[in-house]
RNA sequence: GUGAGCGUAGCUCAGCUGGUGGUAGCACCGGGUUGUGGCCUCGGCGGUCGUGGGUUCAAGUCCCAUCGCUCACCCCA
């Protein structure tokens, strides 16, 4: 073998590449649909970007980045997640002007240094979505509908689930009471709570040991801890979606892996992935705009994970239908080769999808090729016809064929074609 | 970072307690059809058995190391 890609680096080869067209598509489809614009963002940013939205010590800025100093020294990172690059733009081109929201989304290429697993890469693409300006409940819900009825359209069942997580008011408070609680089993607890006890307490709710669940089910719950303001927002979000006849569950225990989410947070998750069941994510991030010296503005948004979409739906239809060709022209003998040629760019012209074969290969190979490439029609001009000034048209579907006259008004005779097969 | 499983043809895989690498399927090329695809049929191409050591008369098979892949933990999309 000789040079390979790197570990958890993937190529999506052409037959996969229909998938992820559809999925795209439907999702620029959808995010219009709800008035969002696309935005573009580097892949590249300063290190200083993660490190400040994301949190010194969650686990991505930790351990997962790609981070090296370029030729000048200074530290880039490739971008793990999208929020932080479209926050930074949104505020280093002002996009915020009084009274404005912003609908942002972006579709591309993240990157970790994990070790690969099912669902699990080192690049890989995630649609983020992100809304900036209004702490508005009824957003969240909104927010949640347009990623439900995308799955719905994309054809994926999966099931919603949301939680509050407070905000600057009341999770201290929460994590105070959480610790203490987790403090008095502690001899009862896995090595892995003893040690998220104190690193990251709220952690310790989505443990996967049944042990540990069993200690936590009495356990003090986010929801009843939450201020005033929070538990109206986290009503008003629920009946938002409630409205949008949108089904959800309530999960207390969910936490979410970025410190810079507040209130609502809310997954999609699948039970048809293995270990990796979450295929979008999000949640609200109020302060996190002003944490990066932009103005004071509320934020939300969500991202979904391509790869796991493209694995479920795969698991359904093994290939996407291919596109196949208008028309496959067959050549046989040269002078005629090089008639067809001109003829069929003649036709790519007018907008045919068409191809040929350029390795002078038998007629039966070339039929075969046309075959493979799910041709429409099959144009066959030979020295005979060439001769003859004709062409036939074979229908590949029925089989049926026709005669032709060949003008050598290509322009017109090539309009005549295409009015035949398309 | 931790643990487990697996590396045989381009792909999917047989290969038993060590005894000559499979008429295997798919794909590819050609014939059956002197210029007509799909289906069928016949033939062909294709392999340092991941790599390096070791045990043995003999290793794809057993042992060790190494690299790679996969899955799981952690965490996450």
């Amino acid at each position: 073998m000789s040079i390979k890609a790197l570990k958890g680096f993937k190529d999506i080869l052409p037959d996969e590449v229909g998938l992820w067209q559809m999925i795209e598509g439907k999702a620029r489809d959808i995010f219009q649909r709800y008035g969002f614009e696309e935005i573009k963002v580097p892949i590249l940013e300063k290190t200083e970007l993660f490190v400040r939205t994301i949190g010194e010590s969650t686990d991505i800025v930790e351990k997962e980045m790609y981070t090296f100093a370029d030729r000048n020294g200074a530290s880039i990172t490739m971008r793990p997640e999208g929020t932080a690059s479209v926050i930074r733009s949104y505020i280093e081109n002002g996009l915020y002007v009084r009274g404005s929201v912003q609908r942002l989304y972006t579709i591309g290429p993240m990157f970790r240094h994990e070790r690969p697993q099912k669902g699990r890469l080192r690049q890989f693409h995630q649609m983020s979505v992100e809304v900036l300006g209004s702490e508005q409940a009824m957003l969240d819900a909104e927010v949640m509908a347009m990623a439900w009825l995308l799955l719905q359209e994309i054809g994926l069942k999966a099931s919603l689930e949301i939680n509050s997580l407070g905000c600057p008011a009341c999770r201290p408070s929460y994590k105070e009471a959480l610790q203490s609680f987790v403090k008095e089993r502690i001899a009862y607890l896995c090595e892995d709570c003893k040690r998220r006890s104190d690193a990251n307490p709220l952690r310790v709710l989505d443990c996967k040991s049944d042990n540990c669940q069993d200690q936590y089910t009495s356990a003090p719950s986010i929801i009843e801890h939450l201020c005033e303001d929070c538990s109206q927002h986290f009503a008003a979000a629920k009946q938002g979606l409630d409205l949008l006849g949108v089904p959800y569950s309530v999960n207390p225990s969910m936490v979410r892996g970025l410190d810079y989410y507040t209130r609502t947070a809310f997954e999609l998750i699948t039970t048809e992935l293995g270990a990796q069941g979450a295929i979008g994510a999000g949640g609200r991030y109020d302060g996190l705009v002003k944490q990066l010296g932009g103005p004071d503005v509320p934020g939300i948004g969500f991202a979904m994970g391509i790869e796991r979409l493209v694995m479920l739906l795969g698991q359904k239809e093994k290939r996407a239908s291919k596109t196949g060709l208008d028309l496959f022209l067959v050549t046989p003998g040269e002078a005629a080769y090089e008639k067809g040629f001109q003829l069929l760019q003649t036709l790519r012209i007018l907008g045919v999808r068409a191809m040929t074969d350029h390795e002078g290969r038998s007629m039966k190979n070339q039929m075969k090729q046309a075959n493979k490439q799910q041709a429409r029609f099959v144009l066959i001009l030979g020295d005979n016809e060439l001769e003859s000034r004709v062409v036939v048209l074979k229908d590949m579907l029925s089989g049926e064929q026709e005669t032709v006259a060949l003008s050598m008004d290509f322009e017109n005779w090539a309009a005549a074609i295409k009015e035949k097969i398309i």
